[in-house]
DNA sequence: ACATGTGAAGGCCTTCACAGCA
DNA sequence: TGCTGTGAAGGCCTTCACATGT
């Protein structure tokens, strides 16, 4: 099982703060970002899955995890974890396991996390509004550097500790307060406009949650996240699931946890 | 181009209302929705961003689209999209392309769209409220049929014109409204309660807004949403970016559209 | 002529089997 | 002895080239 020792509770902050790892001499090598370069899409899609777990376990005051417990925690097999760490480097121990709280720096670390970034979020309805509040910020090198809307009436307001900014306002701010991650929360109608205005004002990389593709040049990054798409997956899955057993005929689906 | 013709505005509702499509009597074949099985992933995973593509075109009056027009739309290859819909049938017409509502129609029944599914919404913080007030449930075959939350002040007041209940009468009233998608939308330390709660009651697809991997049975579907994922991976990409900068030295990232 | 539909090739990712090391 | 790290195998997905049909 897990081998806790250490009082839960006190979780150590990654993100921001420093590390103490020492790295044992027989290692002289030590890894900086830029060494271990080519991970793969799909590996970078789990590091942060591993992290939260890892993060769980060093809350439950847990030092050390093996492949099998960490790949349970995180809903993939063991050798997929182990395969995925090996593209950061060797990190474990043979015949023990990995070091929770080192592992969890070096993850940081490939995700560069070990920084802090400043991210805007433009649209303040009720989803902008729910994600500005979001506490998931605050955790792990992300912060609410500013919050913009086109509503007069919106203007001004604070949301939690920030105030909301018109978009006029949005180049001088984004520059000045340095944001590199920009998220879109605004209707479809005017979320091309939108992130028209962040890639002129720099940023780079935009999580977008409006229910369109956003055109971008070559050198931004846009993630999406939409709702509806994750509803008529699951639906499809519902549908085949209702019709087997409408026809009590085994289609043989059997998805579980995670995938 | 498009080829328009049809006023817009009148978008045909797909979902829910019953179709009004003419197969040509020389495809004497129809399709129901059991024999076009082994439908990949993948494809599975795209179908949702081809509906909005469509419907985006209709809305515009537009009546036929080649699969170079729908693909870019879409974010993806004319290739990939043609082979994704090779997988549901022959729909397009050689020479000509797809009839945008006809397609539409397909896709629809493919995803499980052509019947309404009821969604109960678990946990009515800042986030549970936005999904609760989402209008992307009323298009396309959702509606919310249930909120619920602990908190008994919460309960009994409406969002929209929902009203939340307690906890206490989820088993009956998902039972009774034909529940069948769930969505979670609690803190992690209730989720795992919640999902067991969901499924006891009969739920089989979950949809996971809280940071955690659930556990449930083989014959359950689980689909997580998480911000701080979508936050770390792009980090993960503007720290290579910025370094690459720094350096003077491209790294040849060129993520683009999409993907 | 032109755009769809599809077998085949290629590439990426997952899984296996076992080598490597504490 | 036990668990990590990894080359090799296998499978899935994307892309290509072209056959097919209007």
């Amino acid at each position: 099982m897990f081998e806790r020792s250490r009082p839960a509770g006190d979780r150590p902050s990654w993100a921001a703060a420093r590390l103490t790892w020492k790295e044992p001499v027989s290692h002289p090598m030590s890894a900086d970002p830029t060494s271990r370069r080519d991970i793969p899409d799909a590996t970078v899609a789990r590091l942060p899955e591993y992290l939260r777990a890892l993060s769980d376990a060093a809350d439950r005051g847990v030092l050390s995890v093996s492949s099998e417990e960490l790949a349970t925690a995180a809903g993939v097999r063991p050798t997929q974890l182990r395969k995925d760490l090996s593209h950061l480097g060797s990190y474990g121990i043979r015949g023990v396991g990995y070091d929770v709280e080192h592992l969890a720096l070096e993850i940081s670390r490939a995700l560069g996390l070990t920084q802090d970034w400043p991210v805007a979020i433009v649209g303040m309805g009720n989803l902008g509004r729910a994600l500005a509040a979001y506490s998931g910020f605050a955790t792990g090198g992300f912060h609410v550097a500013a919050l913009f809307d086109e509503d007069a009436a919106l203007v001004g307001t604070r949301i939690g500790d920030v105030l909301v900014e018109p978009m006029a306002d949005l180049p001088r701010l984004v520059a000045d307060r340095g944001v590199s991650i920009g998220v879109i929360a605004t209707p479809a109608g005017s979320a091309q406009q939108v992130c028209d205005t962040l890639v002129r004002a720099g940023v780079r990389s935009v999580l977008n949650f409006a229910p369109l593709v956003l055109s971008v040049p070559g050198d931004v990054d846009v993630r999406r996240v939409d709702l509806s798409t994750e509803l008529h997956v699951l639906a499809f899955h519902e549908q085949r699931k209702q019709l087997a057993a409408g026809q009590g005929q085994d289609v043989g689906h059997g998805v579980g946890v995670g995938r």
